[in-house]
DNA sequence: GCGCGGCAAAGTGCATGCAATTGAGGCGCT
DNA sequence: AGCGCCTCAATTGCATGCACTTTGCCGCGC
């Protein structure tokens, strides 16, 4: 009744309930914040209660995710957080380089005072997060690299770089030693400086040695040693019946040997 | 029951209905083929009519393409194949000219005379299609660069090659002339030369020069010029409320001229 | 003691039903 | 005629129900 009345009220009813999209969010940084580790069982029904939802919606959470890389998807059984190799860790990491040299070409010399406010308020609370726990600081991290993605008004870039910094962030909790993270907060100052500074090839040139660090500090081993990882080497054999599988951009890469 | 004996068929079948997959798959040609323009509609129950499923199916292929940015989501709203504005395109270019360069940097000098033919056997087939649809020889040279992708054994890069090569492919049904295409095949046959010969540094070059030589032939005017655009430059302002909204990669442009 | 076979619980795959929202045309008012 | 309200068909949002698949467990035969 009185739609026309309530039609304001619509513009802002809008956004409030996207369900799914609250239930991507939460599990996007249970996943990053390691609170779910990687294999983690994922059933619709727990998902659907915990949220308040029905399996309808937590299932199409879900498949969202499963598009972003973050969760595996199998026909008939439980969705798990996803175990990628560490080729598959490797291969995020340099797509990763590439996609931020873009971000800080178009930025170099760019930055609003606001959006440099901002990037050092980020920082400052990279630096409160030291002393806390481990995993809220890999998140901020991560975040650094979203806001600064988010600067360039190229939502498809932003998106991009938000699903594979996601994606590095979760290959962290699987191949990193406990220790890391603060080492690039300095980095991530420098980077806001040489930004402001306006000289392209030198920021492109620090957002890189950046990321490469990291990736090389990070993916310690080349055979992943950690609990689960018997598992993770027998998945590919156990998996297929013989038959060959399109390109579902699956497993293909796993052999190694 | 017999679950122990049925269980070689169920390798079998599990291929078999992948019903979201399908209709991904067929939209996603249509849409690259330029059947489904930029701002057609699309139903959720016509598509599961037409497909043989409930809008539960329907519904959530959608939510895949929404993902992959070539569906337009919007709350309470009929699903419409995107619109992306012309800094977007070119935004979607520049992500791709990295990521291929990427691809052929890992692949230079690393073919199988097996991946070769199919290559050459590619290019065979967009140069028979010349006679053809523009829609036809569009898509194919699309999927030569996937192909390409698919080589690396990478399937976080095949992913978003696959993803922004397809966008980029939308988008030259808004903004590109009538003509274009069949230049792009000695590049092609050029590029594959240069992999073999297994030069690194010349194949990173052709492969920027070709996309960028492609973009900029396509991505013609500053401004689209096309029937509906009216409505696409009202559409931002049409939008809102009033609040403010983060870069959400919101379009508004319905078809009926 | 050990493995095989089957049963039951858990979980997914999918369709359908109902409430809510939207968009468009009709009707009266000015 | 022009303008706005109101109503209704079209369509989405979401939950629930049923069938099928998977998996763990228990008992049976060897």
């Amino acid at each position: 009744m009185a739609p026309r009345a309530a039609a304001r009220k619509t513009g802002r009813n809008s956004e409030s309930s996207d369900k799914v999209g609250v239930i991507c969010r939460a599990l996007r940084r249970a996943i990053i914040e390691q609170a779910l580790e990687p294999g983690a069982r994922l059933p619709e029904d727990s998902l659907g209660e915990r949220f308040g939802v029905s399996r309808t919606i937590a299932r199409h959470a879900l498949g969202q995710l499963a598009a972003e890389g973050l969760v595996e998807l199998r026909r008939n059984r439980i969705a798990v957080v996803a175990t990628p190799s560490w080729q598959e860790a490797r291969d995020a990491f340099d797509i990763r380089i590439e996609l931020e040299r873009l971000v800080v070409r178009q930025l170099a010399g760019k930055l609003t005072k606001a959006q440099v406010a901002d990037l050092n308020a980020h920082v400052d609370a990279e630096d409160r997060s030291r002393d806390g726990s481990d995993a809220v600081s890999i998140r901020l991290a991560t975040e650094f690299h979203i806001l600064l993605a988010s600067m360039t008004n190229s939502p498809i870039l932003l998106r991009y770089v938000s699903e594979v910094a996601y994606r590095c962030c979760l290959t962290l909790s699987l191949y990193s030693r406990p220790h890391s993270s603060e080492c690039g907060i300095t980095e991530h100052r420098a980077i806001i400086a040489a930004l402001v500074q306006g000289d392209e090839a030198r920021v492109m040139g620090l957002m890189h040695s950046h990321l490469d660090s990291v990736a090389t500090r990070a993916l310690v081993a080349p055979t992943p040693r950690r609990g689960r990882d018997l598992l993770d080497i027998l998945a590919p054999y156990a998996e297929e019946d013989g038959s060959e599988r399109v390109v579902k951009m699956a497993k293909v890469a796993r052999g190694r040997a």
